[in-house]
DNA sequence: CCGAGGAAGGTTTTT
DNA sequence: CCTTCCTCGG
């Protein structure tokens, strides 16, 4: 970095600017100094600076019941710290007074870092600022006895709750094939969403399992006080029971809790928002955040009613809307505001922006979903190389007179301004314009904590006029949508990730080495007995376990007791009877060792995965994902780094599920719509819009408007998480599960309003392009077996299927045209389309045929999914 | 204990 | 159609 461009902007001194540091603590070598720590210093509530009247009308209202309903990119989580920071300072609350609620680990981890910043400490003091779940578990683990449970209790994963919910099954003689353990676990789930414990459950909800539902449950339930477990339901359902039931109790924590602040209001359920409103009833001081607007979690149990019903839930309540967006363009929240306008029952919000207009949100059609991801992987390499129009154009976007400027320097021989200089030289020549998207730049640079600041060094590091990959994100309705990016991107050599893989802690090899370690911690946790007992293999088979489970349960006593027991009195024969007897020495010496004072947790890890041959399993295992399996036990190993002994690991892990290893390079995202929520970027692509994929067909079909009032806020937040450019496509298209099926353009696309829209979608191939023909509803386009086999749609897949390159360029599929098709008709006829109705052929090419349909206008459709209009049948 | 073969299912997912 | 999960048989 020693050149004459660095040397020229070092020269100058940092300038104050409200609300941040001066340049020179942004240096990379130093320590992550606190943003406003010499600010605070010298005013009285510099937090408060550079809030927007809005945002400080909510940090302002500390006493009563407040909503803050904060549109998407408003500034509501800054909104959040500075009120946290305002209550503290204006010495309303100590710190472990205040009670700070959110959904995610990861909204709590933000908080807590940003918090802490605004103090200039880490906001350690803060116990209760967390996940509703960790929270829960925290206030259970007191009073565990009032519910039955030991305050030792372990936490089930998915999987052991599972297993027990076969057994239960099984036992109950209930067809487990048609009555399947996942289903039940769901119901469970949603039962314990509406706070209904096996007593509440309405008869009418409990259909299924031979109408014997609710006595599963209520079977499950006692299994679990049993065992001193509980699921992730139970965490609030007992805390929700315990506060009902025990009014001491609940007081206590009413007055313990002087203030409470939720974020993502819109998405809490049943249980979530009684366990609220009962800590919050006394002295109502709760500030509820959130935005009906981006409800998306319907499905599994929340209840947009929560945010929309705030105010008669605590009359006198105070409402605050913040409306002000700092994310994205003008064209990009018109876009936005004009979809959602689509929905009834909104509280209604209407973003604006100071800023620039930006360009108008794009919208292209394929004619196949394989052409999308190749036109969508071209334009992220044009935009990443600088040769699009649009990257060129982006130093316009921003700022006009720094653009020329730095296009000055740029001139006389200082090359091309990274951001980082971009910024430096804002900062330093004094000027106003620092916006947030150099705010959020310098919080990426002090958040060094953060492992992926690398990512983001580099994106600060690469020029003004182009985007970086980190930049970009590619959002989709499922996360099937995925593979055509990644097999597109991989042929390409682009570099992607996808984000929301299977979690790290879910993986087969983390729970089982997790069980290893729970026996070791608790000998009678019996679900982590079964989960290992026989893995690796022990001899130990179903038999061997059946004769285990009898007996134990004969001496009530737990399995490994019960082990003991039968390897004593040699119960178990030949080959199985030696194992066990190793093994059930093995959990004893390893239990031994986790009652020592200070044991080594790292090593008793080792040594457990070692002893009991799991770590050589794998290594034995010649399959392709082993190495994988054995880098993730070592990823495991690792993290107990950061813990005391295996309990607490144990515990973290338990509600802490987290994927975070990060390598540097820069990759675009590739995730659902879902996992995107909360994120931004400033280039987004969001494909696939066609209906029945996006809204998809089984929202609508199990939710009807509500589902797709849900899939429209879907759409919201996807459009809304663009900074600078948006990119809606769909596909004409479309494999659907091995078949053909063309596809109408979703509904959502022509909901947005034109004069935001810039359509590049090739008219000779879409005729009726967007904003001409009128919708009608989707019909599934069933396309009889024998067309499909005949069809170029299935010589391609099949050639797919085969040796071909991945990627065949597009003049090669001309040669795929199947000539029965093409001579099967001629201009004039007169056809039959599943989806379009009656039409008339008026063009020809290849394997396509343009066809003027009399409802649906003139479309381009292959030639095998039309028939003659006089072989139709009805 | 492993592999072949058949049946079923094929949105979204955190804690 | 493809993938995955489960069962059954060797």
């Amino acid at each position: 970095m020693n050149n004459p461009r660095t040397m020229l902007f070092l020269a100058k001194k940092g300038r104050y600017v409200p609300g941040m540091n001066a340049w020179d603590d942004i240096d990379d070598s130093a320590p992550p100094v606190p943003l406003s720590q010499r600010a605070m210093a010298a005013r009285p509530q510099p937090y408060l600076d550079d809030l927007n009247p809005a945002q400080k009308a909510a940090v302002l209202a500390l006493d009563g019941p407040v909503l803050m309903l904060a549109g998407a990119g408003t500034g509501k989580t800054k909104a959040l710290t500075a009120r946290i920071v305002h209550l503290l300072m204006q010495g309303k609350a100590r710190p472990n007074e205040i009670l700070a609620v959110t959904f995610t680990n990861k909204a709590a981890r933000e908080m807590k870092d940003r918090v802490g910043r605004m103090l200039g400490q880490a906001a350690e003091g803060m116990p209760w600022m967390g996940t509703f779940h960790s929270i829960s578990v925290k206030i259970l683990r007191r009073h565990a006895e009032l519910v039955g449970l030991k305050s030792n209790f372990t936490i089930l994963d998915t999987d052991d709750q599972l297993r027990l919910l076969k057994q239960l099954i099984v036992a109950a003689n209930i067809d487990e094939k048609r009555w399947p353990a996942r289903m039940l676990a769901g119901l469970i789930d949603h039962w314990k969403n509406r706070a209904w414990t096996p007593d509440k459950v309405p008869s009418s909800e409990a259909s299924g399992y031979n109408n014997r539902g609710t006595e599963l449950y209520a079977a499950y339930q006692d299994r679990l006080k049993t065992l001193n477990a509980c699921d992730f339901g139970d965490l609030l359902l007992h805390c929700v029971t315990i506060f009902q039931a025990h009014a001491d109790v609940l007081q206590q924590y009413q007055r313990w809790f002087r203030y409470i602040l939720v974020d993502e209001y819109q998405d809490t359920n049943v249980a979530q928002y009684l366990w609220l409103r009962l800590l919050a009833q006394a002295h109502r001081n709760i500030c509820c955040v959130g935005d009906d607007d981006q409800s998306i979690y319907g499905w599994r149990g929340a209840e947009v009613g929560n945010i929309l019903r705030f105010e008669k839930d605590f009359p006198g309540a105070e409402v605050i809307r913040l409306e002000q967006n700092y994310r994205s363009t003008a064209h990009i929240l018109a876009a936005a505001s004009g979809v959602i306008a689509g929905n009834a029952n909104r509280l209604g919000k209407t973003l604006w922006t100071a800023g620039d207009p930006g360009e108008k949100v794009r919208l292209i059609g394929h004619w196949d979903g394989e052409e999308e991801a190749r036109w969508i992987g071209e334009e992220i390499e044009g935009l990443r190389s600088g040769s699009h129009h649009l990257a060129k154009n982006r130093l316009n976007l921003r700022s006009m007179n720094l653009h020329q400027e730095l296009s000055g320097l740029a001139r006389s021989g200082f090359g091309r301004p990274t951001r980082r200089e971009f910024i430096k030289y804002a900062f330093e020549s004094g000027r106003a314009y620092i916006d947030r998207r150099v705010e959020k730049l310098i919080r990426w640079l002090l958040s060094k904590d953060s492992n992926s600041t690398a990512k983001y060094q580099s994106v600060l590091d690469s020029p003004l006029d182009r985007f970086n990959c980190e930049e970009m994100a590619i959002l989709v309705r499922a996360s099937h949508q995925m593979r055509a990016f990644e097999d597109r991107f991989l042929t390409i050599g682009l570099p992607y990730r996808v984000i929301g893989g299977p979690r790290f802690y879910e993986r087969l090899e983390i729970r089982d080495a997790m069980a290893y370690f729970r026996l070791a911690v608790s000998p009678d946790d019996d679900l982590a007995f079964e989960r290992v007992i026989n893995t690796p293999k022990r001899g130990l088979g179903e038999k061997a376990q059946q004769d285990l489970q009898r007996l134990a349960r004969g001496a009530g006593v737990s399995l490994l007791d019960g082990a003991r027991e039968a390897v004593a009195r040699g119960a178990i024969g030949g080959k199985g009877g030696g194992q066990l007897r190793q093994f059930v020495e093995a959990a004893d010496r390893w239990h031994k060792a986790t009652l020592e004072v200070d044991y080594d947790h790292i090593r008793l890890a080792e040594t457990i995965l070692d002893e009991s041959g799991y770590t050589e399993m794998w290594q034995n295992d010649k399959t392709p994902e082993a190495p994988g399996r054995l880098e993730n036990l070592k990823e495991l190993v690792k993290a107990l780094e950061n813990f005391d002994n295996l309990q607490g690991f144990l515990e973290h892990v338990s509600l802490i599920m987290e994927n975070e290893t990060e390598d540097s390079q820069p990759k675009v995202s590739i995730m659902t719509l879902h996992a995107a929520k909360g994120l931004e970027f400033p280039v987004v692509f969001l494909p696939g819009w066609e209906d029945g994929l996006f809204p998809s067909q089984r929202s609508m079909d199990e939710s009807g408007l509500k589902g797709l009032e849900e899939e429209r806020r879907l759409a919201y937040v996807g459009i809304t998480r663009a900074e600078e450019l948006c990119t809606i496509s769909y596909a004409s298209n479309r494999p659907i599960y091995g078949r053909w099926q063309s596809q109408f353009r979703s509904r959502f696309v022509d909901e947005l309003p034109p004069e935001h829209v810039d359509d590049l979608t090739p008219p000779s191939i879409f005729g009726g392009g967007y904003g001409a023909a009128g919708m009608f509803g989707a019909m599934e386009a069933r396309v009889a077996k024998a067309d499909v086999y005949n069809s170029p749609g299935w010589k391609r897949m099949e050639a797919r299927a085969g040796s071909r390159p991945v990627s065949q360029p597009r003049e090669s599929r001309a040669s795929v045209i199947d000539a029965t098709a093409v001579s099967a008709f001629v201009e004039g006829d007169r056809v039959f389309h599943q989806k379009f109705g009656y039409g008339s052929v008026i063009g020809m090419e290849g394997d396509k045929l343009e066809i003027d349909f009399a409802q649906a206008g003139v479309k381009r459709v292959l030639a095998s999914f039309v028939v003659d209009a006089d072989e139709v049948p009805f």
